[in-house]
RNA sequence: GGGCGAUUAGCUCAGUGGUUAGAGCGCUCCCCUCACACGGGAGAGGUCCAAGGUUCAAGUCCUUGAUCGCCCACCA
């Protein structure tokens, strides 16, 4: 029956088909009874409220990558997926959405809130889990998990409170980041530091009782507002006499003392600095050491507040401006200098954050990070590329504690309650009825969630179960790899060694694969937002996800970012489409050989098709069949080494040249005539050889494309695992294929043909012209293999006729070049030598004999070098001075040919 | 202020101390040959950022510098 395939690769016509039968399938459903080693993994999980981007599609790439590898090598494998809740991001979404209809989102209350972003994600929170099933990544979506069900929020509190009482978490009063637009605070790693061109300004602060006065200098000087002191170094002369008077804080009217302390900077500005406990990390610390008042100048949208004073109910930029207009008319502002510093922003809005004094919950970090430490210098947690390593425990060392409350509704709400009467607060895994202290009833849960961060670093454990001991957790955790981008080594990576060292007692996997971030051709991040991406979708449906894949693979070595352009998508796809083209071969031809009644499709159908190739139609097997069997079995160790060292681009380029350069172009094309042979002992065997070839090439390529390669596994008449290529097996590397003879063999008889093709375009005859090819003083070996493959080697070549019976080079020869050592050979060609091609011929040889002298004389001067000799190893010796043989003797005979060509232009 | 990375063909990038430094795209020439013009064939194109050093041997290791980029950092 003949198969129909479409001419064209259209990727849109295939792609959602398996997508849609592997999800409803269940394909990829883990079983914790199934055999094999392990192999689990989890997924970062994407933000509910995202869509899928290029970073997204990297990371997927390489982990469905290397699942479906080690899946078809037979691990137990598990893939699992999930989304995080997103805290701030989320709720920023559906405040704006709220927004956009009129509705202020404090008006409607925290529960109500909650119900509306609950709806929310209902309806559109599945975004990016749909484009993940869309793109066929073989995930277990019987395990998709959500940071913030019911059952990983059991989790969360359980660490939470476990971390409380073992004193690792605390409440305190200090200087965090805050976020205006947010309103909440926000942590170290959120705040993003930016150089901006900004100002110093010297402000007169006038000394009390005196008509001195002493310069300050500062970058925010709205925060003068809430000065409590000025600061001093102890040890500075200038302001010695200073320390302990009072001076009357301008357009405040308020009296603050001059302190001195350590950490002050006489190199800085003045030397003097003011004091704002409330808004600046140092001044806190200065603050506390010297027993100043705190004053909180701004409300929580950083606009100013009561405690400003007439400034009151400005926003803090607007605030800035009067303070440095009412200073300046005041004579107090003594000069404005440029100064260029770091200021921090939101992560999330960028809006730029205020530091200041607020109550909040932190994880006492030191004692996490000293086990993960360790784990990481014992080994046991992998972190790849190596160099990763030293930022990370460059980070781990200098740990600060962890700011892990936010002033938001969306999120897992911190298990404590105050109690309204004693002010005892009560940490506890269940809502308690009355106080633990006083046995008020009057009991509030506080009303801070925790920060997204903190329950992404438990989801290796609470995705399998966690704290419960489950079938899942027992099997697939630790998880064998985690594969992400390096921008969240900090954020996610490092605290979830932590967590999982601290509740499992084990690391939370084994490796951890850090890959390159996704540029634009202007070397910027992609972002959606920023409209500078490259829309994976989009160019999915463009190019088909197989091609998008196959290009990140091709690109993502470790070490640089990757800048990915359209073109690059292009050429992959062109790939794609070779692949489905040589598939139209196979199956146009299987369709006439069965109608021209060859044999039995059930012989080249039979599973061990594969396994018992290559075939022999006579006593021997053909060279051509040795040989791809041999290149396919390089192929593959290269492949399986690539992948376990994640050098997805090397492995991609193998299979890329394994399968255009030796298949395509020099298999097929050698063995198309074979197929269709009347003698069917040999098309038995070419298609037998052919079919393994192809078949063991498609699984070879399967994790790369796995659309493409699922769709034609089907088309063929195989019989095992025919429910779907992914649970096949991968090729195995077999050694024994390898066969160094007939790869030499194939490249002499590649290079004849390349000579013919070359003397064919050089000399621009029609490309149709035929020559008469005689054989030199070839070696008996060579001789043989041009005549035990003779019928292609003449189609390849273009030779009318390859005569055997001259044993030396004739003089006289039109063209003549050598190839292996002392091999010759000599082309005749039907047709008048022009100046064209002498002129060519000249040229090159010309060249050739340049380079080659060069070559050749440095090759010299090595050998005769004794410390070379007696210092390098034999091998390198002895192959250099092969090498040199080689190309001595090359050089003598573009010498000889030169000069024939000189002497006799005509010929 | 620390730390990291990059600099190789026109472009985007590989390159694991060793013998003539590679790929894809682009470019030039020829070919619509019955799987594929998303194709076939043949080419051109590189003082490997600079200067020193180590080594028998350096694109590769070391030092310094230049340029670009990133990360970390409470200097007002």
């Amino acid at each position: 029956m003949p198969r129909e395939i479409p001419k064209a690769y259209e990727p849109q016509l295939i792609e959602q088909r398996w997508a849609k039968k592997w999800a409803e399938e269940n394909l990829f459903r883990a079983d914790v009874n199934a055999p094999g080693p392990v192999f689990s993994i989890v997924i970062p999980p994407p933000n509910v409220t995202g869509s899928l981007h290029i970073g997204h599609m990297l990371d997927h790439t390489e982990i469905d990558i290397l699942t479906r590898w080690r899946r078809m090598q037979g691990y137990n494998t598990l893939y699992l997926p999930g989304t995080d809740h997103a805290g701030i991001s989320t709720q920023r979404v559906v405040v704006r959405q709220l927004a956009a209809q009129g509705i202020n989102y404090r008006d409607l209350g925290r529960e109500a809130f909650e119900r509306k972003v609950w709806e929310w994600k209902a309806e559109s929170g599945g975004t990016i889990t749909r484009q993940m099933v869309q793109l066929g990544e073989s995930c277990d979506w019987t395990r998709e998990r959500f940071t913030l069900s019911p059952e990983l929020s059991r989790a969360v509190t359980e660490v939470f409170v476990r971390l409380y009482e073992d004193g690792l978490i605390y409440r305190g009063h200090y200087i965090v980041n805050w976020c205006p637009q947010c309103r909440t605070a926000i942590s170290d790693l959120e705040t993003v530091h930016e150089e901006r061109q900004g100002h110093l300004w010297h402000i007169r602060y006038p000394i009390v009782g005196t008509n001195e006065h002493v310069v300050v200098a500062t970058t925010r000087p709205e925060t003068m507002l809430g000065d409590t002191a000025v600061a001093v170094h102890p040890s500075d002369p200038r302001y010695q006499h200073l320390i302990g008077k009072m001076v009357l804080l301008p357009l405040m009217n308020r009296e603050i003392p001059i302190v001195d302390d350590f950490v002050v900077d006489r190199e800085f500005g003045t030397g003097a600095v003011k004091v704002t406990p409330a808004h600046d990390p140092n001044d806190f610390e200065i603050g506390r050491r010297h027993n100043l008042p705190e004053i909180d100048v701004m409300t929580d949208d950083a606009k100013m507040s009561a405690a400003a004073g007439k400034y009151a109910g400005l926003d803090r930029f607007e605030a800035r401006k009067r303070v440095v207009a009412d200073l300046e008319s005041a004579g107090l502002l003594e000069k404005v200098a440029d100064h260029t510093h770091a200021v921090g922003t939101c992560d999330r809005c960028g809006t730029i954050v205020e530091p200041r004094a607020s109550t909040q919950w932190f994880v006492k970090m030191k004692p996490l990070a000293e086990p993960a430490i360790a784990a990481v210098e014992r080994g046991d947690v992998e972190l790849m590329p190596d160099n990763r390593r030293t930022e990370y425990f460059e980070w781990m060392r200098n740990i600060r504690d962890w700011c892990i409350s936010r002033q938001l509704w969306w999120g897992h709400r911190i298990p404590a309650w105050h109690c309204g009467d004693c002010k005892e607060i009560i940490v506890a895994r269940e809502a308690p009825t009355k106080c633990a202290k006083c046995g008020s009833g009057k009991l509030t849960q506080d009303p801070d969630v925790l920060e997204t961060w903190f329950s992404s670093a438990l989801w290796p454990f609470s995705t399998m179960g966690w704290p419960d001991d489950t079938p899942d957790y027992r099997k697939y955790y630790p998880t064998s790899l985690l594969v992400t981008a390096y921008d969240i080594l900090f954020f996610w990576v490092a605290r979830m060694i932590m967590m999982g060292l601290k509740f499992t007692g084990q690391v939370p996997f084994k490796q951890v694969w850090m890959h390159s971030i996704v540029r634009n051709a202007e070397g910027q991040k992609m972002s959606k937002s920023k409209g500078t991406g490259i829309d994976p979708v989009e160019m999915n449906e463009k190019f088909g996800t197989d091609a998008m894949r196959f290009t990140l693979a091709s690109m993502a070595a470790p070490g640089t970012d990757i800048v990915l352009t359209e073109d690059r998508i292009l050429s992959y796809r062109a790939f794609a489409n070779k692949i489905w083209n040589a598939a139209r071969f196979v199956f146009m031809n299987l369709d006439k050989y069965e109608a021209t009644g060859g044999e039995t499709l059930e012989a080249l159908a039979s599973p061990d098709v594969r396994a018992a190739a290559p075939y022999a139609a006579g006593a021997e097997v053909a060279l051509i069949d040795r040989w791809i069997f041999s290149r396919l079995a390089r192929a593959t160790a290269q492949v399986n080494d690539a992948l376990e060292h994640f050098r997805f681009h090397e492995a991609a380029h193998v299979v890329y040249h394994f399968f255009w350069g030796d298949f395509c172009d020099w298999y097929i094309e050698w063995v198309k005539p074979e197929l269709l042979s009347p003698d069917r002992t040999k098309s038995a065997a070419t298609w037998k050889n052919l079919f393994a070839a192809f078949e063991t090439a498609l699984r070879l390529l399967h994790p790369f494309m796995p659309f493409i390669t699922e769709e034609l596994w089907h088309q063929l008449p195989q019989r095992e695992c025919a429910r779907s290529i992914a649970l096949d097996r991968f090729p195995k590397p077999h050694a024994e294929r390898i066969d160094e003879q007939a790869e030499r063999q194939m490249l002499y008889l590649q290079q004849l043909v390349n000579f013919a093709r070359v003397t064919r375009a050089d000399s621009k005859v029609d490309p149709k012209t035929k020559f008469s090819f005689s054989v030199g003083n070839v070696s008996k070996e060579y001789v043989d293999i041009i005549r035990n493959n003779l019928e292609a080697f003449k189609r390849l070549g273009g030779f009318s006729n390859v005569d055997f019976t001259r044993l030396s080079i004739a003089p006289d020869g039109t063209v003549y070049r050598t190839q292996e050592g002392d091999v010759g050979l000599r082309v005749e060609a039907g047709f008048t030598v022009d100046a064209v091609l002498i002129t060519a011929e000249v040229a090159r040889l010309r060249k050739d004999i340049e380079r080659l002298t060069k070559d050749v004389a440095s090759k010299q001067q090595r050998l005769e070098d004794q410390t070379f000799r007696s210092r390098a190893p034999e091998h390198i010796v002895k192959g250099l001075e092969a090498t040199l043989a080689e190309r001595q003797s090359e050089l003598q005979k573009l010498k000889e040919r030169l000069r024939t060509l000189e002497k006799n232009p005509g010929t």
